[in-house]
RNA sequence: GGAGGGGUUCCCGAGCGGUCAAAGGGAUCAGACUGUAAAUCUGACGGUUCUGCCUUCGAAGGUUCGAAUCCUUCCCCCUCCA
């Protein structure tokens, strides 16, 4: 085998990596040229900067970029510090309030922290995209927005159903687009990750590059992981996310509540295990084993990747315990709360423990059944609790603390 | 600039002088059943010092015994015309 075939075959099989699991790659023929030039490839994914918590669907990219990272190529992370102040519209039919400049470093800083759990630090560069916009006179910004037309922006899937449902755009959601566009021209991008959400922005991108002579980055969608709803995309603003930073409990816990059918789409886009394998699982539901077996293995398996195999099996153990045999968690809060007058109602107690937002919820919860005082369900909501004591509060199935009443 | 339509509790959406903390649906939460799954059933769903009191229907005033509902001014959104 000569030594060109040999780099032609190293090429297609890259190749094949990438367009795993990937939703669309464009355009295919440009990136296979790219590869064949056989050097770093400069590949950029950006980040709002509004979510300082990563969760698993940002994984599901990042896993991505990790591939690419391992087959050699330079990746660029982008936090959009600049774009973050504007508010992205991408998915919300609302405009956002721009963010504070100290919000947006806070919160680049809370990635920073965070990424390399799953990234390769040697081979990432953390961009900011104010480097360059702060720069950006207000007439750099009008030949930005002179080349595209406002046609062109409503063909953006998103505006155009704001547009016919009567639903505000504001002018400024349109340079969004722009700048994400134009990120591409400052990094030099040769391929850009991105949610499916993200095309019409990752198109953007080529068509400044063209437009400011440089070659045409390719683009890499990539499915959106659907949040703990099984509906929704994962967001922190949703609170249907399982952060990268959850307690191995939290994470556990939250993977075992997601519904049998949302099970499958995790495992592909989330699990590492081959496509086989997971197959395999599939037929062995259909022919009648607990689909929840295998929730667990998926738990273990992420739960041991962000913490350890010894977390995942205490995680599972914490679990069985809590769940299925009604103990009382290991660790709770440790909560002190003072009784002015030497007595506390316990919806008051609730309250101040945190357990419950107010008094009425605590009521509700009490006449609900949902209340547990060291394990006793209680049903009175004018139950009084003497200072000098010490009690485990339970609320619903989850939530819990250790109360010492002063 | 002109004409018209519209802003209701987390979301959608009814209400159009008292019986409105405001129908209905969704979301959510709790209980039952379970595998912390789904489906289903039941209940809750502004706050509180809780058979009462307080704060909500874009904002501020006003009319009225009484206003989400009527009037005035203002703010915001949409459509059409210019």
């Amino acid at each position: 085998m000569t030594e060109m075939a040999r780099s032609e075959l190293t090429h297609a099989v890259a190749l094949a990596q990438i367009k795993r699991g990937a939703h669309e790659l464009l355009l295919e023929d440009e990136l296979q040229q790219k590869l064949a030039q056989g050097r770093p490839l400069r590949v950029k994914a950006g980040f709002d900067p509004t979510a300082p918590d990563l969760h698993l669907g940002h994984t599901v990219l990042l896993n991505k970029m990790r591939q690419l990272q391992d087959l050699g190529h330079h990746a660029l992370f982008l936090i959009g510090d600049f774009t973050g102040m504007i508010g992205d519209p991408s998915g919300k039919n609302a405009t956002r309030p721009p963010l504070s400049r100290e919000q947006v470093l806070d919160n680049a800083q809370s990635y920073r922290d965070q990424v390399f759990k799953v990234l390769d630090p040697e081979k990432t560069e953390i961009v900011f995209n104010s480097a360059w916009m702060d720069k950006f006179s207000a007439v750099d910004l009008i030949k930005l927005a002179a080349t595209h037309t406002v046609a062109q922006m409503l063909e953006r899937d998103d505006f155009s159903k704001r547009y016919k449902g009567n639903q505000p755009i504001a002018i400024h959601e349109f340079i969004y687009p722009l700048v994400q566009g134009y990120d591409s021209v400052a990094l030099k991008s040769d391929i850009e990750l991105g949610g499916t959400d993200q095309k019409f922005n990752l198109l953007m991108g080529r068509e400044l590059q063209k437009h400011y002579g440089q070659p045409a980055q390719c683009v890499l969608t990539m499915p959106l992981l659907e949040g703990l709803d099984g509906v929704n995309k994962m967001s922190k603003s949703l609170g249907n996310y399982i952060g990268i930073t959850d307690s191995p409990q939290d994470m556990f816990g939250k993977l075992m509540s997601i519904s049998d059918t949302l099970m499958w789409r995790y495992l592909e886009l989330l699990s590492f295990r081959n496509l086989d394998e997971i197959a395999g699982w599939q037929a062995e539901v259909v022919a009648g084993r607990n689909p929840r077996d295998i929730k667990v293995s998926l738990a273990q398996e992420i739960v041991a990747r962000f913490y350890t195999t010894r977390a995942a099996e205490a995680a599972l153990a914490e679990f069985e315990a809590r769940f299925r045999q009604g103990l009382l968690p290991d660790d709770m809060p440790e909560i002190n709360v003072s009784a002015p007058d030497g007595n506390i109602v316990v919806p008051q107690l609730l309250k101040l423990a945190g357990l419950v937002d107010g008094t009425s919820e605590a009521m509700r919860m009490i006449l609900q059944g949902a209340v547990k005082l060291d394990g006793e369900r209680i049903n009175d909501k004018s139950v009084v609790i003497k200072a000098g004591t010490v009690v485990v509060a339970q609320v619903g199935k989850r939530k819990f603390a250790r109360i010492t009443v002063r």
